[in-house]
RNA sequence: GGCCCGUUGGUCAAGCGGCUAAGACGCAGGCCUCUCACGCCUGAAACGGGAGUUCGAUUCUCCCACGGGUCACCA
């Protein structure tokens, strides 16, 4: 085709699109932003499943607009109405919201007066201003070959064992000449437009990577579709486009991305852009019969940000832990700042891992339990309190006696600096504190000693329980037990010639501890009998003789 | 299969030519202690394999193995 032929054909493909790749240059402007910003954002696709891994991106993407005085934002790509979900926008929002990660501008927020709108689907006429332009130019052109068609050639090439794509002179659309694009288009033959790749496949040079560094890539030389027939852009032309005009300065994607990077960048290239940087990062593995794999959407439930907020977990820990994936050294920096929020800890994309890092459920939890110790009572309280109203109802009817609750919860956190680490997550914390309750008490004993022994404590105990002795008072009387018995009640005796004697003072206590709680370790155990009060703890021995 | 990325204890990982190869989780033992939890101490536990380069390789190069990714009008 000829240059006018070019211009021709741009004209009466997108005879509807008026509006120029300098009107839009001039309507998306530059951002006036201090030096240094960056500008991050996260694409999902509207399927209504937001993951570990979108976190794990979206957290990353956060830190570095927020750190730099930057602008983080949301753009949803939904140019595939097959994976569209009713409600999945909603869905991430809501569930990113729960992880405290939020938007400076996106979808369904006034930043669409700016920027947006942040819908792929509402930006057809922008994405075709584009496409006419490279049409016009001859860097696209329409193909009209058929799935049938592309599978034939994929079949051609398997055989001739050769790299299957549209490419070179496999590209049968690409030197059609005017005349016959005009008959097939006359003749209602659907199309899509490709672009014309100036690549021969042989191309090679280095790319910096803000996270892998220097990775060397092949020139693209394929002719992808960039316009779908049904006038929609695929991933590939959105991405360059939008993130060009929304003026994204750092693209934080999924490693998996990386083989697509040349056409991206050729894209680029063609329209004049200039591109981002760019920093692909591993994927969250889980480890399944002895190897490693990508965890899967099907199999893995841990993969779902539900999952997490339906055990209880604390949005913070899970978030901290995705810190401590995200960068080595931030886990040494947290035990340096316990106090500190993990906003002050200096992110840098550098420090991202390499290689896929196993999901670590015990880490987590440790991670979890050390962010519910820095909690104080009241905060937890208010925690628990939502986690049950939303996922057990009966458990949110016996934290409706707030002070009790908070009785509870203060026992099981420790006061002051002291603090216990008893707590992973709500439905973990509800077991922990049930025996706390009448409601959830259950009262199967497992005594540690013989059943009359038992009862001669417990008999002892009653008689001379009195409900107003301080710890200390209340600690002396159980150890006049022991000793009445034979017991021994300095453990270091006891421990030095554990034979001289039937038993020691802790067995005694653990006697008292198990009738009063059901349990055998619990925290201290006068001060859970003050808190139950007099008739309750006194009533639960009494239970037993 | 082609291309790309990766490979340090069970896990997350520091390391960036010379170290007794950090640290965290987990595990084991101990201290503290009426149990538990906390805290503290100690311990077991690693550079995938093979060639080079070098006085010297975990670190640089190449080959192999293994793991991952990708090759759509999906993102």
């Amino acid at each position: 085709m000829t240059e006018n032929e070019c211009r021709k054909l741009a004209e009466e493909l997108f005879p509807d699109i008026d509006a120029t790749p300098e009107y839009y240059a001039e309507f998306y402007p530059e951002r006036a932003l201090p030096e240094g910003a960056q500008v991050t954002r996260i694409a999902p696709s509207p399927t209504g499943f937001i993951h570990l891994g979108n976190l794990f991106s979206a957290l990353a993407d956060e830190r570095i607009a927020r750190q730099s005085k930057g602008v983080f934002y949301l753009r949803i790509e939904d140019t595939d109405l097959k994976r569209k979900v009713e409600g999945a926008v909603e869905a991430v929002i809501t569930t990113l919201g729960y992880f405290g990660i939020t938007f400076d501008e996106g979808a369904e927020m006034d930043g669409d007066k700016t920027y947006g709108p942040f819908y792929q689907r509402q930006r057809e006429k922008v994405y075709k201003a584009f496409v006419k332009r490279m049409v016009a130019e001859g860097l696209a052109y329409p193909c009209f070959c058929t799935a049938e068609d592309l599978d034939d050639i994929r079949e051609k090439q398997r055989e001739q064992k050769l790299t299957p794509g549209y490419y070179g002179e496999w590209a049968r659309c690409r030197e059609l000449s005017y005349k016959e694009i005009r008959e097939r288009i006359d003749a209602g033959v659907p199309y899509v437009i490709r672009m014309r790749s100036a690549g021969d496949g042989t191309q090679k040079f280095t790319f910096r990577d803000s996270i892998k560094g220097e990775i060397s890539v092949t020139a693209n030389n394929r002719d992808e579709v960039i316009l779908k027939s049904d006038g929609i852009p695929t991933y590939h032309f959105a991405h360059v486009v939008d993130d060009h005009l929304m003026h994204t300065t750092l693209v934080l994607r999924g490693e998996e991305w990386l083989s697509s990077l040349p056409i991206h960048l050729e894209l680029f290239r063609m329209l004049g852009f200039k591109p981002p940087k760019y920093g692909h990062h591993a994927q969250l593995m889980k480890l399944d019969g002895g190897t490693k794999r990508k965890l899967s959407k099907r199999k893995d439930p841990e993969l779902a940000l539900e999952y997490y907020r339906k055990l209880g977990y604390h949005p913070l820990a899970v978030k901290t832990y995705l810190m401590t994936l995200l960068n080595s050294n931030f886990e040494e920096w947290m035990l340096k700042n316990p106090d500190a929020p993990l906003e002050d800890f200096k992110f840098s994309i550098g420090k991202m891992g390499q290689s896929g890092a196993l999901f670590d459920i015990a880490k987590l939890d440790d991670v979890s339990k050390t962010v519910i110790s820095k909690l104080t009572g009241e905060e937890f309280y208010a925690f628990l309190l939502d986690w049950a109203n939303n996922y057990d109802p009966d458990f949110a009817k016996l934290l409706a006696d707030k002070t009790y609750a908070l009785g509870v919860l203060d026992l099981c956190m420790g006061a002051g600096k002291k603090r216990r680490k008893d707590f992973i997550c709500a439905s973990q914390a509800k077991e922990v504190v049930s025996c706390y309750f009448d409601g959830t008490f259950a009262p199967e004993r497992d005594f540690p000693l013989p059943p009359e022994t038992c009862k001669r404590i417990l008999t002892a105990f009653l008689a001379s329980y009195d409900h107003s002795d301080d710890g200390q008072a209340w600690f002396a009387k159980v150890k006049e037990i022991a000793a009445s018995m034979g017991f021994a009640t300095d453990m270091r005796a006891y421990k030095e010639n554990p034979d001289a004697f039937p038993g020691s003072v802790s067995d005694v206590a653990e006697v008292l501890r198990v009738a009063v709680t059901g349990h055998r370790n619990t925290p201290d155990l006068w001060s859970i009998m003050q808190l139950l009060g007099e008739e309750r703890a006194v009533g639960r021995i009494k239970d037993c003789v």
